[in-house]
DNA sequence: TACTAAATCAACG
DNA sequence: CGTTGATTTAGTA
């Protein structure tokens, strides 16, 4: 049929940035996506995004760098950025459709608003090392923080499922 | 009303 | 591209 009703005028999803994000990457095979592909995944998915206004690409990176539950997953190969996935301990609750970012936001925070960070759930050992699995709730309420909430904080760690070690933060 | 999360606009390196 | 600040808006207590 013609696309002759080209939706000029299609509304805006009432989801958030958090959700829109959190759907492009969790959509991908390694969880992680650049941000050009987080940009075409919303575009493609959602065509009020396809507009000539692009404020709202703005507005997703504010979202990745300013919140918690993103984090950076190793550098594309040829300069394009980073690949963008989402923190463990967001991960569970996102992936069931809750995208509410409790967890404080990077930078802006307040006394005693910042949430303890969920330790991944030791589900196996591997080499001495605890086993992390982003697939998997926590069921660990012992360990109480994370290393780093930029990068994959465990390095020698994989998640249920194939995916990329990732450098970590030298600060 | 006050408080907060989220959205928006935008400067900067 | 990524951070960050400032401001506004929407939802809720």
């Amino acid at each position: 049929m013609t696309t002759t009703t080209s939706d000029f005028t299609e509304e805006k999803p009432n989801q958030s940035y958090i959700a829109l994000i959190s759907k492009a990457i969790l959509a991908s095979e390694p969880k992680k996506l650049l941000l050009c592909d987080i940009y075409q995944w919303i575009m493609d998915h959602y065509p009020y995004f396809k507009s000539k206004d692009k404020n709202w690409r703005n507005s997703v990176r504010h979202n990745l760098s300013l919140n918690d539950c993103f984090i950076k997953a190793g550098r594309s190969d040829n300069g394009k950025g980073h690949f963008w996935a989402i923190h463990p301990s967001n991960f569970h609750d996102f992936s069931k459709g809750d995208y509410h970012c409790r967890r404080a936001r990077r930078r802006v925070r307040r006394l005693g608003a910042q949430a303890p960070l969920l330790p991944p759930h030791p589900s196996a050992l591997f080499g001495g090392h605890r086993a992390a699995c982003w697939c998997c709730p926590p069921q660990s309420p012992t360990v109480t923080y994370l290393p780093t909430r930029l990068y994959w904080p465990w390095p020698h760690l994989q998640p249920h499922g194939i995916f990329p070690l990732v450098h970590t933060p030298t600060s």
